[in-house]
DNA sequence: ATGGTTGGCATCCAA
């Protein structure tokens, strides 16, 4: 079974990637993040056209999820499922093939100090719950997406200057922390521990994937069961230098 | 120290 990542920023923008990079790689399940559309504008025929089932769970704007995949999804939920929780179209979560798949964009975070900042940490404190509450971790289950936090000091082109900013904050890694004792192991990590590989480049500094000026934000997490059998994953860059791309690449793990 | 870019939508916000 193959799973992947991927933040669009705008899936109707990113469409022909997207097409291109289905067609090529065939997963069996795609998560994207920063769908920016609202369900009725939401391009399904973008996954019909290449075989796959797709659902999503967007707004105006911003944020957004999406999974596409080969077998229907099915017991499909979105958000926290509280009241009281703002809606922001950030957790969307299916089971396909008997894994209970779980894509989020955890929030950016903005600032340091800033009441986004909070709101992350907040975010990432109730995921945990909704992972206690839905989820076994003696099951198949797979934790992906735009986790917006560089963990280790490898996860980022160079770890001394940005510590301490948002992204790769010590608040973060605690929080970043909790929820991966739920039982989570990080599939990149199985395979490669060197620094230097990253999933987002940003558009603001010039040059910056040809200088590797990234990140290492987007992960691919396995339940103990379904981490034994991981048998590669890797970061696939060449999208990022495509003409019109998203900040962000895909992200792949393979299962056997 | 600051600014650089992109997308969506409305002429600015979020990243």
């Amino acid at each position: 079974m193959k799973i992947a990542t991927f933040n669009a920023n705008s899936v109707r923008v990113r469409a022909e990637i997207l097409l291109d990079w289905l067609a090529e790689n065939q997963p069996d399940v795609l998560a994207i993040q920063e769908t920016k559309c609202e369900d009725d504008k939401f391009p399904q025929e973008i996954f019909q056209e290449s075989g796959y089932n797709v659902v999503f769970h967007g707004q105006k704007s911003y944020n957004g999820v999406a999974i596409a995949s080969r077998a229907p999804a099915q017991r499909v939920t979105t958000g926290f499922g509280d009241v009281s929780w703002p809606e922001d179209c950030r957790i969307l979560a299916a089971e396909i093939d008997g894994v209970l798949i779980l894509n989020t964009y955890v929030p950016n975070g903005n600032k340091v100090g800033s009441e986004k900042f909070q709101y992350k940490l907040d975010w990432l404190a109730r995921l945990r719950r909704w992972m206690d509450d839905r989820m076994d971790s003696g099951q198949d289950c797979i934790w992906l997406g735009d986790i917006n936090i560089a963990r280790h000091p490898e996860d980022v082109y160079d770890s001394a200057k940005v510590l301490g900013g948002v992204g790769h904050h010590p608040q973060e890694f605690e929080a970043l922390d909790r929820v991966l004792d739920w039982g989570w192991s990080d599939c990149f990590r199985k395979f490669t521990t060197e620094g230097g590989h990253f999933t987002f480049w940003e558009f603001v500094i010039p040059r910056a994937v040809e200088r590797d000026i990234g990140w290492r934000i987007d992960h691919i997490y396995a339940s103990p069961s379904l981490a034994q059998r991981c048998s590669g994953c890797w970061i696939d860059k060449a999208p990022r230098l495509l003409e019109r791309p998203s900040d962000h690449t895909f992200v792949i793990a393979e299962f056997a």
